[in-house]
DNA sequence: GCCGGAAGAT
DNA sequence: ATCTTCCGGC
């Protein structure tokens, strides 16, 4: 029974991974955590850097300094005592596959996460240049979860993984209610009811993400609830612009990031205009650089589910907008939303159809997601 | 060291 | 499904 290892607790403080983080739901019951998210939870944790660490200046990449160490870590982790690298090395083997993993050629004991495939949620676009301090608790420590070199990459997922559900939900309402689009929409919404999601200037979703809601993603099979997004007026708030160092592109407005290219449709507008309907303008710019190209992903499989809590409309945002920029929303509850969809994609190319998704936490603050 | 097939465990 | 164990081959 005690093998010395530990099975249910989550032996690192801060890295509080929900139960469901830890198994498919195919395998119900089980907590068994996956390798790649033990790598990622050693790589996060200073006191492992003599074992395990990101390489310099390799965006996912890293070195098993100690390989007979990080096995014997994994196999006290999965109460496996036999645990070696030779075997260690065979399960990431067949990350390669999975496309989660690929081995760096000519470099002993280095691997790299495929980030393209990952994609992280609740990173804050503006301070994608450093790591971001971790909440532990009541102590605040730096992660340096990540190299820098990932940071741009993480960028580009940020978006994608907003952009991603953001036109998802503006798929599915739109087939649910196409009457809501007929151009007349440009009623000011105000705080958000039941069914009826976003304010207008919003809605085409880029604009829209879903930092200050504590909105993710669940990977879940039985949701077959309501779209609901708690979004309000505050977040069409459009204060002046911050440049994003290397990116000159992108613009940060209030919470959100915007495209200086009005040139690109939305996918809202994109269906509008398929539809004949009245095509809006948004309250910024449209940042959609993966439209464009592949048809809609199955509507019938998305499950959208966001907790009651955040559904309450917040008179005082508007004027916290600035100062909340800065800061990480604590996402230590478990996320809210479900994207369940069906088939793979490459997000390098295009954007539809969606992957489907599983989710771990990174810390209280970040969350990433996988395609499965 | 690294690769991937095969079979077994959970 | 995700490893774990074993192993022949490079």
């Amino acid at each position: 029974m005690h093998c010395g290892c530990v099975s249910n607790s989550y032996w690192v403080p801060g890295l509080a991974f929900p139960d469901w983080a830890y198994k498919a739901e195919s395998s119900p019951g089980s907590r068994q955590i996956q390798l790649w998210h033990f790598i990622l939870e050693l790589l996060q944790k200073e006191e492992f850097h003599h074992v395990i660490a990101w390489q310099q200046g390799e965006y996912g990449e890293f070195v098993i300094k100690d390989p007979d160490e990080v096995a014997r870590l994994w196999g006290r982790r999965k109460c496996k005592p036999q645990m070696n690298y030779d075997k260690l090395s065979r399960a990431l083997r067949y990350y390669y596959n999975k496309r989660i993993l690929h081995k760096t050629k000519g470099k002993r004991f280095t691997y790299k996460f495929n980030f393209s495939k990952l994609i992280f949620v609740n990173y804050p676009v503006w301070d994608l240049r450093y790591p971001p301090p971790a909440v532990l608790g009541n102590n605040v420590c730096r992660t340096p979860a990540l190299p820098s070199g990932v940071q741009r990459e993480v960028l580009h997922n940020t978006i994608l993984a907003h952009k991603l559900l953001s036109d998802q939900l503006a798929c599915r309402r739109l087939l649910q209610n196409p009457m809501e689009y007929d151009g007349s929409s440009n009623k000011k919404t105000s705080g958000v009811s039941r069914h009826s999601l976003l304010p207008t200037s919003c809605f085409t979703g880029t604009c829209c993400n879903f930092g200050s809601s504590g909105h993710l993603y669940i990977p879940s099979s039985s949701s077959q609830h309501s779209i609901e997004l708690p979004l309000h007026p505050s977040r069409s708030l459009y204060s002046p612009t911050q440049v994003l160092p290397g990116t000159a592109e992108w613009q940060l407005c209030a919470n959100r990031l915007i495209h200086q290219s009005q040139a690109l449709l939305s996918l809202e507008e994109r269906i509008q205009s398929h539809r004949g309907l009245h095509s809006r303008t948004t309250g910024g710019n449209v940042l959609s650089p993966y439209l464009g190209h592949k048809t809609m992903s199955p509507i019938d499989n998305i499950h959208v589910l966001t907790s009651p809590s955040t559904m309450k409309p917040d008179p005082e945002s508007r004027f916290r907008a600035s100062e909340e920029k800065n800061k990480f929303q604590d996402l230590s509850e478990p996320p809210k939303l479900c994207l369940n969809l069906s088939e793979s994609h490459d997000v390098n190319t295009k954007l539809y159809p969606p992957p489907d998704i599983e989710l771990m936490n990174l810390n209280s603050k970040t969350w990433l997601l996988k395609p499965a």
